[in-house]
DNA sequence: TTGACATTTCGATAAATATAGATATAATAG
DNA sequence: CTATTATATCTATATTTATCGAAATGTCAA
């Protein structure tokens, strides 16, 4: 983690769409409805909520949310996984775990 | 420390040059010339820094380091203390423990 | 293969931010 | 008081970001 990533994710985090994204996957039963019905049994999303439930969680339009979500993912903040026609995306915690680790640090 | 201040400090440092000027901040000593030297002897800076010292070490204007140190104030970043006719710009730490643990958290 | 649905990409415009130069204010020295 | 220095504020413009609707792509099911 250097500084440049640092500001970059600064610049992420700060429209609050975005932060709230961020904070509503860390609970992802608490915030969104059950995710991967259609999906074969057994499948692990790991914590993944799919776009279109974050796109009806923000009341803004889809096409910004899949923006939103792209950025979020280019910078390490989230992880994605395609199912199907479905598009998951999660945490990075690891990436989240080095960022707190440097802002610790200053 | 809500949402919203950790939103508005988000995008105050999601610019280089105001990131730099909290880092800098850190370690007055390293990054600045001695500070308070036409001040009254045994003046207490306590690591404040004056703007033109920032100024002169950022290499962009003057109003613009200016008008960054007023933001960088207002969302409680920093501190300030005028001397006669300097301002003294130091980190406050306070404010920045809070954000730590806000983000710790999340 | 077609239709339906989920998502992404594209193109446009409005709004916000970055940044500079000029001007104003504040403080002190003489 | 006046000149000088430090800082802040104002005004303007270029750049970036936010955001949408429309079009394109990808995937599955009938």
């Amino acid at each position: 983690m250097d500084k440049k990533q640092v500001i970059e994710i600064c610049k992420v985090l700060s429209n609050e769409t975005r932060f709230n994204i961020l904070l509503w996957l860390k609970d992802p039963g608490k915030n969104f409805p059950p995710q991967g019905e259609h999906l074969p049994e057994g499948t692990d999303l790991q914590g993944g909520v799919c776009a279109g439930s974050i796109f009806q969680k923000t009341g803004i339009a889809q096409s910004t949310v899949s923006h939103y979500l792209d950025m979020m993912q280019r910078v390490g903040l989230l992880e994605s996984e395609r199912h199907g026609k479905w598009t998951y995306y999660r945490r990075n915690e690891e990436m989240i775990g080095r960022l707190k680790a440097y802002i610790d640090l200053y």
